[in-house]
DNA sequence: GCTTTAATTGACAAATATTGTCAAGTTAAT
DNA sequence: ATTAACTTGACAATATTTGTCAATTAAAGC
């Protein structure tokens, strides 16, 4: 059962499996090979922008990896926060009630 | 039916229960009241550290008000994201797969 | 309607965090 | 041992956040 966890492992499995290297995708991305492998090692964060490149030049489902990525930046926002899981909750329902908010106005 | 939505609501009603300034609460909390004042009304957002000193110096539930702290720091990664809702739904499901490996291990 | 005090606003500065480059170091295949 | 791909870490550039200050507005008491 080997699941892709992280944007990371995504990014990393479809490059391979598509037998680009980090240079030539980098390259595409604009930024240095480092940051690339960085990213793809999960030790750097991408840039929104450039997720969706890397969608595109990967074939990649562009919002599934959007959502992979966006999750991500939310667990990071509330790492070693004992009450994230809470938060988060609490979060959800906020959204959830401006939805409805809108269907009223 | 008025709700507290935001922390800033919650502050600003709080500190005039208790008949304080701005200047004074600002005081305490080493910043000037220009910061404190925008936190208040939601232009600016708090530091974590402050939060914790502003739960002490308003006899504020501090979990309370970290938990409100930190959804709305969630939000403000999601604004204006279309896919906002899905990705917290994905990073609760994370976390909760976490949750049950720890278990595990 | 003055005066005084509190709060707000906006321009700017300082501090912090993020994103990037580069060069040296691994790793692995030949 | 050479070569190519990748990794690592120090540091530079950029962007974002947080803060100060001075001027303005708002409200309360006289």
């Amino acid at each position: 059962m080997k699941e892709n966890n992280s944007i990371g492992e995504i990014l990393r499995k479809q490059r391979e499996e598509k037998g680009l290297l980090l240079r030539q995708v980098a390259a595409l991305l604009d930024v240095d090979t480092a940051i690339l492998s960085k990213i793809e090692r999960g030790e750097r964060k991408a840039k929104k922008e450039q997720i969706v490149q890397l969608a595109k030049i990967l074939n990649l489902d562009q919002e599934d990896l959007i959502v992979q990525f966006l999750s991500e930046r939310i667990l990071y926002e509330i790492q070693d926060e004992e009450l994230g899981e809470k938060a988060l909750k609490v979060a959800e329902q906020k959204i959830k009630k401006n939805n409805t908010k809108q269907i009223k106005d």
